[in-house]
RNA sequence: GCCGAUGUAGCUCAGGGGUAGAGUGCUUCCUUGGUAAGGAAGAGGUCACGGGUUCAAAUCCCGUCAUUGGCUCCA
């Protein structure tokens, strides 16, 4: 340090001598000029920073860009700045809430005022945004005390941004300032407004000040831009692929759910095809349960008051639920279950169990029912009725972590049979500041949460771990899959619970001979039927895994003169335990094909004069045309090798 | 639940103060056709529901319901 000079440590571990003071900026151009000019921000002993902040003490950098998640988030905040100051310009006078950088971009919450703003002009503040970029303005940081920031929005007139200033700390506050516009941020920001190239305004919202529905309500413009043109070209094509996936429109066209009005919103009836599909997914993991060692139970719809209060349920959801079924006679009252769990601790409970009975593991696919707020509703993927996949593993405290370890080789299997290759797991625990507001013992959470991280590592998942994500109740682990446009979901969960078999005072004899509580376990590998087969639909685009598609062939006769001869291989495949339909119309074959492929058959079988003299059908796959001729044995076993792949 | 948008044929949508249109699907007939749309005819709608304004409302206004984009929530 006495002469000067720091060490710097970039990711790879090779350090960099370089003059106190320098910024990451220069460590970038000691590399590559060309890295240099992509550098968004960087990451200094773990802290996003702008490239342009002096160094100067002994660091590790990591070099933001366009290809870093953090890169991209630092790109889109400085992009919510670029449109709040277009916005400004265009519109004096608004009022700024926050502008964030999210998953996808960002957004603004604007108060407009009197002004009027609207869909019709998006495309001149895209404009305008872009103008300013060329102007290629720098982000400069300033600190400021709280007292200026005070006046300078008090004059300004912005009671968003002193309603923000009010909870920060003196000492603490920073101004950004680009072009003629300042904002109250903490950064950072990307060197300049020149790196943002392309934008685009996706999307208008309305949304509560600080998300309290009291308050003002704002205008939510969500925008997205790239540091080139073409990038955000994708973007869109991606949109309009997705709307394309939507399994909303899937479901209507190829057959698998529809909703009424009558029956009611949030209630999925499931079509004749939709059930084959879903019967499928549930004879797959039921078959997986099995081997594993579950025990499949069956329990009612319904569930007295009293197990809900026992559960705490009631207390906390009673009046949020749907209300409760009343009988004629004997002024009891039975709720719609909402989770399976209270009837399975019933089931525990049914006799003695003793520490050789663990783990037990009761498997239902239990239909609950949940009021859900009525804009929430959104096709399969939130309803109010639908069926999990649910199960609870009863054990004793140093059994979970070999429990978990079976789920997760469960739940990864059950990604594998259904295509989804890319997962992450998210583990949930305590917040470590505040113990006070979970159930269950320091020791307890401590082993759950030691055997959750450990079985997490042996078996190699890319894990993210959240401090005070955990329910009140447990620690727990999340599946996050990603679809094949890249988008994130929700699926499988593992979740320990301490709360439950207190409540139900659930018990074992130990080897001891001693009374002890055991831990139970809440898992549901796809989560919901319902959600699952929304987010398997828009995985796929609807061309779903082969042993699980509703129809697998169509077979085609050229004219009605080759009826019985695709009767005959229909009845051949039916035996070979191939399922689907022949396409009986008076129409060309062409037609047959179109339609065949429209509904996304994997497999088209054309049946005319040559195959029926040669006892042959000609075969087409889904996507890809005509395969050539195969006798009936021949076909079965090309459909056996597809359907293993 | 809150704010905005939308609601016309099974589906996708046009139209619009004077009692309704297209494409597709459906039915029937003609056609018996070889790898992504053969031809013709026909049926099908209280223009979401309820109220108001008007000589007249599917159209304008209000309310309700539903769908939808968000917000909040999610055992």
């Amino acid at each position: 340090m006495s002469d000067g000079m720091i060490k710097i440590t970039l990711p790879d571990g090779s350090v960099k001598e370089m003059p106190s003071g320098s910024t990451s900026h220069d460590v970038a151009m000691g590399i590559s000029e060309g890295l240099a000019r992509n550098v968004l921000a960087a990451k200094v002993n773990g802290q996003i920073v702008e490239s342009n902040r002096p160094i100067i003490t002994d660091s590790t950098l990591q070099l933001l860009t366009w290809n870093d998640g953090d890169g991209k988030s630092t790109f889109w905040h400085s992009s919510a700045h670029l449109m709040a100051e277009a916005l400004e310009a265009l519109y004096p006078g608004i009022k700024l809430g926050i502008g964030p950088a999210i998953d996808n971009g960002f957004y603004y919450d604007v108060d407009f005022g009197d002004q009027e703003f609207n869909s019709e002009d998006l495309s001149e503040l895209e404009n305008k945004m872009l103008e300013l970029a060329r102007e290629k303005n720098e982000y400069v940081r300033s600190e400021i005390s709280k007292a200026d920031a005070t006046k300078y929005f008090t004059e300004k007139g912005d009671e968003y941004k002193l309603d923000l200033i009010k909870d920060l700390e003196d000492g603490t506050i920073t101004f950004y300032k680009q072009g003629n516009f300042t904002d109250l941020c903490r950064g950072p920001h990307i060197p300049d407004t020149g790196f943002i190239k392309a934008a685009k305004i996706l999307n208008i919202a309305g949304a509560y000040w600080r998300g309290d529905e009291n308050s003002k309500q704002l205008t939510r413009l969500y925008g997205i831009t790239f540091p080139k043109q073409k990038e955000l070209k994708e973007y869109l094509e991606m949109l309009e692929e997705a709307k394309k996936r939507d399994h909303r429109k899937l479901g209507r066209e190829l057959e698998l759910f529809t909703f009424s009005e009558k029956v009611g919103m949030g209630l999925p009836l499931w079509l004749p095809k939709g059930t084959m599909l879903r019967e499928r997914l549930e004879a797959f993991m039921r078959k997986a349960q099995l081997k594993a060692g579950y025990q499949p139970v069956i329990t009612p719809h319904i569930g007295n008051k009293k197990l809900y209060i026992t559960s705490g349920h009631y207390e906390k959801y009673g009046e949020d639920s749907f209300q409760p079924i009343a009988t004629p006679h004997e002024g009891e009252e039975f709720f719609l279950k909402p989770m399976n769990c209270p009837h399975h601790c019933e089931i525990y409970k049914s006799k003695p169990r003793s520490y050789r009975d663990l783990p037990l593991r009761l498997a239902e696919f239990g239909t609950v029912y949940r009021y859900e707020q009525s804009g929430e509703l959104h096709g399969l993927t939130r309803v109010r009725g639908f069926t999990q996949d649910d199960a609870h593993l009863f054990c004793t405290p140093d059994q979970v972590k070999n429990e978990f370890i079976k789920v997760i080789d469960l739940v990864l299997y059950t990604f594998k049979a259904l295509g989804f290759e890319n997962y992450t797991a998210q583990i949930s625990l305590r917040d470590p500041e505040n113990k006070a507001k979970y159930i269950g013992s320091d020791e307890n959470w401590e082993k759950a949460e030691t055997a959750i991280k450990e079985a997490a590592e042996e078996k190699g998942l890319n894990t993210i771990t959240e401090l005070g994500e955990a329910a009140f109740y447990g620690p727990k682990l999340d599946f996050m899959v990603k679809d094949a446009l890249n988008r994130s979901w929700q699926l499988g969960t593992i979740q320990v619970d301490y709360n439950l078999p207190e409540r139900f005072e659930l018990e074992y004899i130990g080897s001891d001979n001693q009374k002890h509580r055991p831990v139970m376990i809440h898992r549901a590998p796809f989560g919901s039927l319902e959600r699952f087969v929304a987010v398997l639909t828009e995985h796929c685009a609807g061309n779903f895994p082969l042993w699980l598609t509703p129809d697998q062939i169509a077979i085609l006769p050229i004219s009605e003169k080759h009826a019985d001869y695709a009767d005959e291989v229909f009845k051949y495949l039916e035996e070979n335990d191939i399922r689907g339909f022949i396409d009986h119309r008076d129409e060309k074959i062409g037609r047959k094909i179109r339609d065949a492929e429209t509904k996304k058959i994997p497999f088209m079988l054309i049946v005319g004069e040559k195959e029926e003299a040669e006892n042959k059908v000609s075969a087409r796959r889904h996507g890809e045309g005509d395969l050539g001729s195969f006798s009936q044995p021949e076909f079965v076993q090309l459909f056996r090798e597809a359907a293993s792949i």
